[in-house]
DNA sequence: CATAATCTTTGACTTTAGTCAAGGATTCGC
DNA sequence: GCGAATCCTTGACTAAAGTCAAAGATTATG
C-alpha cells in the first residue's frame, strides 16, 4: 500500500508496522479510555482536571494542553462552579492564577484514577501471567525508543536559560552524590564553554554537555548531565558523540574529559564509547578518573541527527 | 499513587506501565495523528474517507465508527458535496448504500496515507537502525498481545450465523489446503454438535470450535479454526483448552480429535497440549493423525476465563 | 516611568459532533 | 402476500469544542 522505502532510509516494515500499531491502539485504547474516564463530565472538562492534578498555573495548563485561553478561562471557570478545584492568585505573579482541587476535585481525580486501573486491569486479566510481563516489557521497549526518538539535541548558548537550568540540575545532583559536594561556582564559567549542547525532550531541556577547547588540538567535554526522568533511554550517549562531533567539525584532533570516581556509570559508558583512561592532566578536586579519546577529522561518515 | 494489586490478581507494575503507556502514548502519537491526518477536514470526515478506503457501503461504515444512521448519512453526503465520494445503490440489496471515492477522493486518500508515512518516518528516524529493529518487535508483541487480550470466547449455537460463518470459513479453507478438496456437506451438521464455542475479537467471529458426544465417556473435538487475521495470537490453545473444559463440565472423561496429514502445525499443538497420538477410531477421510487426551473432573483448578 | 509584553477574562461567534424520532423504500420470514 | 425487520434519509435539536478580538490588570524593560 504505502512506499516500500523513503528516500531518508527508513525500511517501509519499519513505517508500516508502526503505522498499523498506531491505528489499532488509538482506535481501541484511545476510544475506551476517553469513554470511561470522562462518564458524565465532557471530555475536555476531565481531562483539564487531570493535567490540573495537584495543582497547575493556567498559563502551564494552556500550553500542556494547547488550548485558547479564552476556552481554557470558561472551562476552569466551570470546574470552579461544580466545586472540584479553587482558583487563586499566583503569590509572586499575580497575572497568574493558579488552578488546584478541592477535595471534591480529588475524590473525582481518585476516581478517574480508579476507572484507568479498572480498564488496564481488564485489558489484562485476559492474558496469562506470563503474557502480561511480556506485554509490560514490549511496552516500556516501546515507550522507551519512542521517547528518545522525540529527543533533539541543539546547540544553545551557555548563558542562555535552558543552559542554565541544566547547569543547575547538573551541580545540584552532583552536591547530593558527592560526598565532598559540589558548588555552582565549581561550574565553568559561561565564557569559558565553547560549545553547549542542550536535549530537549518536547521543548523541555533534559540535558545537556558542554565543550570546552583549553587549546587548538584538545577539546574538554564537561558538564555532561542527563535529567533523572530521561535517563536509561540511552541519551548521554547521545550528547557525547555530539559533543564529539562537535570539537572534530572545529578541528580539534582530540577530546577529554574527567570524572568523578562516584560516578562509574559514566566512567563506563566513556570506555565503551571509545575513551582510555590517561594520568590526570589537571587538579579537578572532584576528578577521580580522566578519559581521552583520538577524533576522526569532520566529515567522515554519514551525516548525524542534528 | 495507584492501588499496588487489585483483588484480580492482576499484578499493579503491569496496570501502572499499561496506564503509564498509553497516557504517552495517546497524548504524543495519537494527536500529532489526528492533526496531521485532517489537516483542513474535520476529523470525522477524513476518518470516514479513511474507512470508506476503496469502497464500502454505509452499514459497514455504521459499524465500525460506531456512529448514528443520520450523522454519517450526512456525513457521506457531504463528501459527496465535496467530489470525494460516490455512493451507489447495492446491486443484489437495494435498501443498502455503497460508497466509494472518486479519483479527487483517491488523491485525498494518497495525501493522507503520505502524511501518515511521514509521521512514521519522522519518528523513526531519531534512532539508529538497532533501535528501529527493537522498537518494530516491541510493538509487534504489543499489539499481538493486546489484540489477544480483548478476544473473548463465548458458546454459541450451532446454527447462529456467526457459527455459520465460522464453519463456512473452515470448510472454505480446508477446501483450499487439503489436495483432495473439502466440501460444505463434510461438517458436522447442527444437530449433532453438543457445544460450540466462538471466538469474538470486537464483536467479530474469528474462530471456533465444536464439541460432538458420541457416548458420555468420551467427547470429540472438531471444526476447530482459527481466521487467518487472527492466526498467531495463541486463539487456537485458547479454543482448545476452552472445548476440553466444556467437555469436563459436562462429565466426559477423555475427549479426541483427528487432524489431516497437512496440518503439521495443528498436530503440533496437539501433542504439545498433552494429547497423544492413537489409531484411527473412525474412517473419516480427510484425518491422518488421530488423538486422544484424559480429562481432569471439572472444578479441580481455578476457574477459567470464559 | 512610559511603553511593551504577558496573562487572563469576557462577549460574540462558528463549527463539529452527536442524538432522537418519524418516515420512506426494500427485503426477510413465515 | 403480509407484517416485521432492516437500511437509509430528513428534520429538529443540543452540547461540546474551538476561535477571535477587545480590554483590564500586572509585570518586564529600556
Amino acid at each position: 500500500m504505502s512506499g516500500a522505502s523513503g528516500v531518508s532510509g527508513v525500511s517501509g516494515v519499519h513505517v508500516t508496522t508502526l503505522r498499523r500499531f498506531n491505528r489499532y491502539f488509538t482506535r481501541r485504547i484511545g476510544v475506551l479510555d476517553d469513554h470511561y474516564l470522562g462518564q458524565d463530565r465532557p471530555l475536555g472538562e476531565a481531562r483539564l482536571l487531570y493535567e490540573i492534578g495537584t495543582g497547575a498555573s493556567l498559563r502551564e495548563l494552556r500550553t500542556r494542553l494547547g488550548l485558547d485561553a479564552g476556552y481554557l478561562s470558561r472551562m476552569v471557570r466551570a470546574l470552579e462552579k461544580q466545586g472540584l478545584v479553587r482558583v487563586t492568585v499566583h503569590p509572586a505573579d499575580s497575572r497568574l492564577r493558579l488552578a488546584e482541587p478541592t477535595p471534591a476535585g480529588r475524590a473525582e481525580l481518585a476516581e478517574q484514577n480508579r476507572r484507568a486501573d479498572d480498564l488496564a486491569e481488564g485489558l489484562l486479566r485476559g492474558l496469562t501471567e506470563t503474557q502480561r510481563g511480556q506485554l509490560t516489557e514490549a511496552v516500556a521497549v516501546t515507550e522507551r525508543l519512542l521517547r528518545l526518538a522525540a529527543i533533539t539535541v541543539r546547540p544553545v548558548g551557555a548563558a542562555s536559560p535552558d543552559a542554565r537550568a541544566c547547569l543547575a540540575g547538573y551541580a545540584a545532583e552532583l552536591d547530593e552524590r558527592f560526598p565532598e559536594g559540589y558548588a555552582a561556582t565549581d561550574l565553568v564559567p559561561p565564557e569559558r564553554i565553547a560549545a553547549l549542547l542542550v536535549a530537549y525532550e518536547e521543548e523541555r531541556a533534559v540535558g545537556c554537555g558542554a565543550l570546552c577547547a583549553p587549546d587548538a588540538e584538545t577539546a574538554e567535554i564537561r558538564h555532561l548531565w542527563v535529567h533523572r526522568d530521561a535517563r536509561g533511554l540511552g541519551l548521554g550517549r547521545r550528547l557525547l558523540t555530539g559533543l564529539e562531533r562537535v570539537a572534530a567539525e572545529r578541528g580539534h584532533r582530540v577530546v577529554r574529559l574527567d570524572t568523578h570516581k562516584v560516578l562509574k556509570e559514566a566512567a563506563a559508558m566513556y570506555r565503551s564509547g571509545g575513551y582510555t583512561e590517561i594520568p590526570a592532566y589537571d587538579d579537578n578536586p572532584h576528578a577521580g578518573y580522566w578519559f581521552e579519546k583520538p577524533l576522526t577529522p569532520a566529515g567522515t561518515g554519514p551525516p548525524g541527527t542534528h
